[in-house]
DNA sequence: CCCGATGTCTAGCAATGCTAGAATCCGGGC
DNA sequence: GCCCGGATTCTAGCATTGCTAGACATCGGG
């Protein structure tokens, strides 16, 4: 390990995160299916194989720009239910709520890699990337603390909203009337007040 | 159009079936990347070419695939809601969730074809499979009669449910609870009656 | 200045979806 | 009975995919 073996190394790093992003803006301008190993490596500007050198294949590639979503929607989630904390708890939820179906429509892509494409993970298990229930965790605490099967709650809603996402992204369900299913959905999780209907069906 | 013209259509419409029967099988039996159109041509006991005469594509042959699919769902969530009309409207409404759920995790593959694959079909348009309008009309129909927001309702439980198993397929979201969570979901959704917990999660 | 190790690229493999053109089959007219 | 024409099917091949082996370059240490 020689001195300038620091500066490999950071140089090396650079293009490790160099790929994960080309292959998200390629993936986010045309859709995975037009994420190939050649035309990644062209816009990297080495050859294929270095792209093996960083990650084990295609797959893990896509898995660790999933990844970055993971935390990136965190995040996000995190922010906003922080933002709204002082408001009535519903309302707090709601945000949340919104928060998640905006990341799916802003990012399709990622959002495919986060949640449709086939994947080793289990994520039933151990292995589950922390960031991803650091992101579950934000729907939990959102609900009302004293709330019976809080955890199973929040378990629903996260399934209901990925339902919601991935079916508006496929047009399987017309796009108007989000804003009405999501009041419904908060209203059927976490009853209590009445449905807070603000704004219309932009988001 | 000669006498033996009707023989080679019978034929000719044979082999259509057989097609998407194997596709189908192929696909159950060892996923949909395992279905080539050379190991389809193979198994069909055709060349590649004869494929291409009654599909344009790999494409549409899953498609083709998806639509008996969602006849045989709208054929089941039907007999499930007709077995159940005498008993409690709730019980009705639970039963056809219950069914919809099933048939997810009974035909992976074909639920992949279904509501997860890459797909040209706009179904928000006038060209929505009829047997997938129908399918959908069972949840409608099945919710109380002259609750508020009925279309949404059901939009939003058809959602949930498609949310539930597809993140359960992947193993995104733990299996056990599935039956606490379609009680919290029929509840908020259809609220009226308390949760009528009818056997534990083997479903 | 040269050697060895580390890093990178060229070239190629097997498999994919799809198609053009050759070969075959089969019914109908002489 | 024989042969022709159209429909049907197959062989062979193209371009593209993910991935990899082996040749080549590059650069630091002696």
């Amino acid at each position: 390990m020689s001195i300038t073996g620091n500066r490999r190394e950071r140089e090396r790093a650079q293009r490790h995160r160099l790929i994960l992003s080309v292959a998200r803006e390629l993936a986010e301008a045309e859709g995975w299916e037009a994420v190939t190993t050649r035309r990644l490596a062209e816009r990297v500007e080495y050859s294929q194989p270095v792209l093996y050198s960083h990650f084990k294949g295609k797959d893990a590639i896509v898995a660790a720009v999933a990844e970055q979503g993971f935390t990136e929607l965190a995040e996000l989630l995190g922010r906003e239910r922080a933002a709204a904390r002082g408001d009535e708890p519903r309302l707090g939820l709601r945000a949340v709520c919104r928060a998640y179906l905006r990341f799916a429509v802003e990012h399709p892509a990622l959002y495919q890699a986060m949640f449709v494409m086939p994947t080793q993970l289990a994520f039933a298990a151990e292995e589950t990337p922390p960031a991803l229930r650091a992101a579950f965790d934000v729907f939990v605490e959102a609900l009302p603390e004293g709330i019976e099967g809080r955890e199973a709650r929040a378990e629903l809603l996260w399934a209901a909203l990925h339902g919601i996402s991935a079916l508006s992204a496929t047009g399987r369900v017309p796009a108007l009337g989000e804003s009405a299913r999501l009041d419904l959905l908060i209203d059927g999780i976490a009853p209590g007040g009445q449905a807070s209907r603000s704004g219309g069906d932009g988001l």
